[in-house]
DNA sequence: TGTAACGACCGACACGTGTCAGTAGCGCAT
DNA sequence: ATGCGCTACTGACACGTGTCGGTCGTTACA
């Protein structure tokens, strides 16, 4: 077994065929074992053989070319912005997937969009593409089935026309956080409206959150603030001035939520006696701090294997049904601060 | 423009050719625009809209079949323990390929490790592969140089033996924390060992701490701690108890960091008068706390474009030497905490 | 008028695979 | 002796692409 050179040209069935001493055909039924075909043991044995000593790996895109298309899902991700929520989703859909023999391929690429996006991912000829739902613009869709993709599903905030799409939707988030408190009892209320790269998360949080307030006939005050530290300090001490402070709040995230419970304990207040506190996202810290921090949870993990489900049914299946609507509900995981 | 349906078959270089009333040959050239090759003018724009009129994307499949290889940098990626070290990494690796117009590929599966997952690697003939270092044993780099990839890189804790690697050296973290407690002017000291997934991070901050601690001749006491809130309080409330308790502590990570100002808190020491605490990580929170949490920063996004030159150049350039050995040292992020 | 050079395009091949149709060998019933 | 069915295998084709060599028409020059 000779020392291999890196970029040195692949083994081919044929060169397996000769090693063993049979015909090429018969080194694919070995490796394929088709159904209604027989190869005798010896045979195989020798083939498999052969195949090992030379480290053979059937090549994915001759096969794909001779077979149409890959054993690929792909899922184009913007890394970037979403990727504490994603880790789970993407972790079970992963698993998902590899029972049935498929393998996720996560495209990252952040810059293209549209037709122009469609035509990348198209060349890489996908059974399925699960794409964010604002990057299946402009006939991109059309691009993709033309290119005989099989299934196609979006994810992201806003249903997609065409197109099954799992939604994340942050307006439930706000709506249910606002809800819980005002089950708790409470009638002064505040929403964090946070700035910076993640803005639109907070403005659908804060509709949410307001329409569930206007249900209730409660009081909910809007307060933008940014990813700073002094921001929040700000907002504490201002409420502190106030006769009628709000009694909770509802943070947008995680982060501020802890910024604000960091800020409330420096201006004396407690938390949740003084002022309730709940966040979004229920990262794993929401467990580590005093006090616990009440957080909106989407469990993602489910919704991987639902997405895993629904994308096999497509593949497997062949009746393509746009309109099936996944949505995510988000919940609130109660703890201590608020 | 009929609505095509999904899972059609592709349109392909014929089907343009066809409508553009030209040669496939020329569709080829007028899509590569090979040196030394003319196409006038007129043609050119008739084969274009062709294209844009059945919405061509040329199969990544079959020009990798005949080219050999494909533009593919493949990532195998167990997203669920690293996951939110990786992700400046990834960030600025993506972009640095796409500037070499090469895509990243991440391959999402956590099971498999050794020949047989890099078979499966191999047979996406990628044009790299870059996979962790400990899943590169068993004849893997054999079986990937055997299929022709140009390049493979290593990263993880673990130099690999044959492979240029990437390594993210724990033991330094440990290092640089301590040495920079110890500078400030402490000399009773903890360490904060986590158990848990990622129990093996924990041990080698801690051999970097004691490491550090022995060269300046500094007491360093090793706590061993579950990823519980309660575990960390009892931590703090045996210091209480004692004459002469540590003065400052490495936390292990940025979470028990947190969780251990809270502690303190709570307990009615301050921070950092009476313990300094340094995390590690250098996650976003670390900005957003009262006080401002010290922390150990690996500036992985200054690696991902160093793994990127070093890729396109073994790409490029065909000596591939392995022996590079790329050390991401980390650095302190002094903040308030200590 | 002959021919050489050149631009613009085309035909044919190879890449590695899966699979269909076919064949050689053999036992067995007619 | 002939035909039939079965096992175990092989030969040949198609998948969609990039590229080499070749051809056809036009222009330039002697």
């Amino acid at each position: 077994m000779s020392v291999p050179e890196a970029g040195a040209k692949p083994p081919t069935s044929s060169d397996v065929a000769r090693l063993a001493g049979v015909s090429r055909s018969t080194v694919s039924y070995v490796l394929n074992s088709p159904p209604g075909v027989r190869v005798s043991a010896q045979t195989r044995e020798r083939v498999m053989l052969a195949v090992r000593e030379l480290g053979y790996a059937p090549s994915a895109p001759a096969r794909s070319l001779r077979s149409g298309n890959s054993d690929v899902v792909l899922f184009p991700l913007p890394l970037q912005p979403m990727g504490q929520l994603l880790e789970a989703f993407i972790d079970e859909l992963t698993e998902a997937l590899n029972r049935h023999e498929l393998s996720l391929l996560i495209h990252a690429d952040r810059t293209s969009r549209g037709a122009d996006a469609a035509r990348q991912w198209a060349a890489l000829r996908p059974l399925a593409v699960m794409a964010e739902s604002n990057r299946l613009t402009g006939g991109a869709v059309d691009v993709l089935k033309r290119a005989g993709v099989r299934a196609i599903f979006a994810w992201g905030r806003e249903e997609h026309p065409d197109v099954p799409t799992a939604i994340f939707d942050n307006r439930d988030t706000g709506r249910v956080a606002v809800r819980h408190l005002i089950d708790r009892g409470h009638r002064r209320l505040a929403c964090l409206v946070p700035s910076g790269p993640l803005a639109f998360l907070g403005e659908e949080r804060w509709a949410g959150a307001q329409a569930a307030a206007e249900d209730a006939g409660v009081s909910l005050r809007r307060v933008d603030v940014g990813y700073v530290r002094e921001d929040v300090l700000a907002i504490v001490r201002q409420w502190q001035r106030e006769s009628e402070p709000p009694t909770a709040v509802f943070a947008g995230n995680d982060d501020f939520a802890l910024m604000i419970i960091s800020a409330l304990r420096e201006c004396g207040w407690s938390v949740p006696d003084d002022m309730a506190v709940v966040g979004a996202d229920d990262l794993p810290f929401c467990d580590l701090v005093w006090p616990r921090l009440t957080s909106v949870s989407m469990h993602t993990r489910t919704m991987g294997s639902g997405a895993s489900d629904a994308i096999t049914t497509l593949i497997r299946g062949r009746d393509y049904r746009p309109g099936g609507r996944m949505v995510v509900h988000p919940r609130v995981v109660v703890r201590e601060s608020g």
